[in-house]
DNA sequence: TTACAAATCGGAATGATTACGATATGATAT
DNA sequence: ATATCATATCGTAATCATTCCGATTTGTAA
């Protein structure tokens, strides 16, 4: 995903396409990884005069309704990215700075089998710890 | 874990044992699944005339510090279940009771493989849905 | 360009969690 | 058992993320 097809979408499901709603879409465009709404709302404020809570958390939550974003709890907070739109995969997460790296192995075939009774909506499989990048800072 | 294990850690380390501490870590032994802080000062106003925040969120800590406790975040909100401590695992964790079911697969030996240059300090494989028992409920 | 539904604003309310000074209480030594 | 004292708890206020709401503004379609 990333900011034109978003757009695109938001066009097609008879959304407005404010220039907040840009914005919000750039800023996750650009940052290539985890970011939370406090984050968000700090860009923000550098290009805005005033910018409300109710402008960030409801298009945050529409953005993950409409699979433009995906989310995370972290530390008690909750953390979007850009949505990956191409093939089933999972992520290692950079506690420092965010960033992402795609994890393509996923357990769930195996795991379903050991779950026959049982009705899965969703699974999380995520690995914590520090980028090469950030190692070296 | 069970509470009295966790008893024993607490004197092994020098904490008292306390009768809060003792209700926390038998509420937990009888949860069977994950809980919150809310559930928990709801049972233990049931038993007690008056408890504090500061008691709750102390001892969660410690007891997730000290591995007695095991953490997830859920909808904005912590949930606690007494550690597995026997062999590692994952869970499946059902969304209505809370209740979970252990998953012996865990693909991190294959993933190590892909993050050669990554410090990796957790991981957490969790599968959301509804055990069979709420499922007809 | 007008009209109107949708979006945003500003600020108050909520819910989970943390912080803190005052008081109470296990554990240890007597 | 009792005194001592560090630790635990109390009661409540503060903080932090998030949600809610009435009033105002603004894309969009006609």
């Amino acid at each position: 995903m990333n900011t034109s097809k978003a757009i695109e979408l938001l066009k097609k499901k008879g959304y407005k396409t404010t220039g907040k709603r840009k914005d919000i879409l750039t800023f996750f465009d650009d940052a290539d990884g985890y970011r939370t709404a406090k984050e968000l709302i700090q860009h923000l404020e550098t290009i805005h005069d005033g910018i409300s809570f109710d402008t960030i958390y409801r298009n945050l939550h529409l953005y993950h309704e409409m699979g433009i974003l995906e989310l995370t709890e972290l530390n008690g907070e909750k953390h979007f990215r850009m949505s990956c739109t191409h093939h089933h995969h999972h992520h290692f997460i950079c506690k420092d700075c965010g960033k992402t790296k795609d994890i393509d192995v996923c357990p769930m075939d195996e795991v379903k089998k050991t779950l026959v009774n049982y009705s899965i909506e969703d699974h999380k499989f995520e690995i914590y710890g520090l980028c090469p990048a950030c190692q070296t800072a």
